[in-house]
DNA sequence: AATCTATAAGTAGATACGCTACCTATACAT
DNA sequence: ATGTATAGGTAGCGTATCTACTTATAGATT
């Protein structure tokens, strides 16, 4: 998987992640090396500014906590981010049928 | 389509367009249009530079003729880009693949 | 005791690339 | 004379992702 690839997909990555319940960052990492079947090893400088653009956007709301003696911070999806999620969905099936009738996927 | 989605598949989209035959600029342009069904209008500012990007990648030679009394830049797709596009489809293969799952395209 | 690994959060800075907004020019229709 | 389609291009912006780094705790290993 080229580096660049997941730009533009990343946000709905990570909403996709939360719909099933609320992570902290780094389990949102593991999510994704784990749902793609290994393929997404997405750096830490990679997840957690987006997790902080997608609060500010209101899809996410975070939440501190200790747990065993580390601090996480908490995502839940909000409703919002529901929105969003279902947006960003078809708008990949678009991509993807786009970049399929171009790339002629055979 | 959002802007940014392209990114990163956009070399692969021109490859393909110029598979089938050598093409000037605008033409792949209106290819690209076209085999999008319309979904992709991308501004000169985008194809141009990709067009000389991937010539400076040895995936085109680029040729100046005058059609029309207008200057041309007509595009061959190389042996070299050849390959590359072969390796461009199954990246998006293994990137739809992954993306699918991850967001659970049900 | 010291070191390593896993877990957990983050920032700073660089890079790349597509986009916006321009400019130039010819042919042809209005 | 103006507008549209065709054809080429550049300059600079924005920003999302990546690289590389820091900090910290818990537990295992040496």
């Amino acid at each position: 998987m080229k580096p660049d690839a997941v730009r533009g997909h990343l946000d709905g990555l990570v909403l996709a992640v939360l719909e099933s319940g609320p992570r902290h960052g780094y389990a949102v990492i593991e999510a994704l090396h784990a749902r793609s079947g290994g393929a997404l090893d997405l750096p830490t400088g990679t997840v957690y500014p987006a997790l902080r653009r997608l609060e500010r956007a209101g899809w996410l709301s975070g939440a501190w906590s200790t747990v065993g003696g580390r601090e996480r911070r908490t995502y839940t999806l909000t409703r919002a981010g529901r929105h969003a999620l279902a947006l960003q969905r078809t708008q990949w099936s678009e991509f993807r049928f786009v970049v399929d009738a171009v790339l002629g996927a055979t």
